[in-house]
DNA sequence: GTCTATATCTCGATAGAC
DNA sequence: GTCTATCGAGATATAGAC
């Protein structure tokens, strides 16, 4: 059976020119969202021709379909290596662990983040496909990082908080600043004048607050 | 000079037809963002035919621009009533206040929310225009809610924390579970069952995680 | 002010030469 | 695999009768 290019880049093996149209797409889907991304302009900045994204792709759904796909997997595997280091230390360096290297990730794969709350916004079937497929293991990071708290709360290491609400609001902290930043930037000039600054701030400010509300009342 | 009923409706007093054009508007376009945004569903929406739309509007940009200046401005009033019930009282209660007030209005008018973000992405001039109106004056309502906290700070009410950083943080935690609700929901499926339910929760879990992160050591 | 019909244009997708 | 040329759907916008 031959090879059908438009099938080809499901798999991690793609052709370099594959990888051009691929990142390209990524760029243009994240800005503009599914609906304002154009081919043409994909097409300019993996500089190749129009009719080469159809070749390779099929059509501009096809397209999006699999440039989701691989955001919300290096979505979910930055999220699971962020608990992984958050590890089996006291929970103070887990939390720490944590925002350290999702907020670091994030921060620097910004277009990964815009083309996912794009797709929340959309309230789309991809991202509901996607979701069923993670949450059914049992296993997904989500789950480990709530073990994690619940442990953490069990052994008297934090305060009894709502462990899910708590991931909520951990998440939220870290990635909405990023979601948010032409009206962030407004207000805190650094985080547009001096990003990394900004990123490294926002860390130690999120870790500092939401650490002394866990800690608990006799430390 | 004559009426013109492209440009009347910039006011607040708008004719009935005009005011449901509006609000099926809103709704279109915080659902499917600016591009995907159909004139035919808006039309259809209000009721009305989709020549009355130019009629009115005159045409999509300039009725996107109207519907987001006036979403801009309920968040902006928004804020500011969440920061005036805020009041000057202890901080506790202050923020307590803002928490509830801003969940509240938010989560009862996430298209609101949804549009603000959707211009959030595409990281429009319209969104920099409005902000740089409303903070050129020294007195928007987030220039508020930094004095509150600076001032709470001086009076030793809370630690030292970074400010503006405490502002984005809370503002974060309000925002974020609302945008991210396809996601929040697979952890938290009450946040589909019993959204008011839900609303409460985090209301209470934010204030609690937060204050007990600002509470000064010896409280 | 309201409608039908239509002009105009943009964009995704394909045909077909090379 | 790559390109040019083009088709055809679907969208915004307008013309013009009522």
């Amino acid at each position: 059976m031959k090879e059908d290019p438009a099938n080809s880049a499901s798999g991690a093996d793609r052709t370099a020119t594959e990888e051009r149209i691929f990142e390209a797409a990524l760029q243009v889907f994240a800005r503009t969202g599914r609906a304002g991304a154009r081919m043409q302009e994909i097409a300019d900045r993996a500089a190749i021709n129009k009719a080469m994204l159809h070749y390779y792709f099929r059509s501009k759904d096809r397209l999006y379909a699999q440039v989701f796909q691989y955001v919300f997997r290096r979505f979910d595997q930055a999220f699971f290596e962020a608990v992984e280091r958050a590890g089996e230390e006291s929970f103070a360096a887990a939390l720490r662990a944590f925002i350290d290297h999702y907020v670091d990730f994030v921060g620097h794969h910004t277009e990964v983040l815009r083309l996912m709350v794009n797709e929340f916004l959309a309230g789309g079937e991809v991202l509901r496909g996607e979701m069923g497929k993670l949450m059914g293991t049992g296993q997904a990071p989500p789950q480990r990082l709530l073990a994690l708290i619940q442990r953490a709360i069990d052994r008297g290491e934090i305060r009894p908080v709502e462990s899910r609400h708590l991931m909520v609001t951990m998440v939220s902290g870290c990635l909405f600043p990023l979601i948010a930043l032409p009206m962030v930037g407004a207000m805190l000039p650094e985080a547009v004048t001096d990003y990394e600054q900004f990123l490294r701030d926002r860390r130690q400010h999120l870790f500092d607050v939401l650490w002394r509300g866990l800690a608990p009342e006799d430390a």
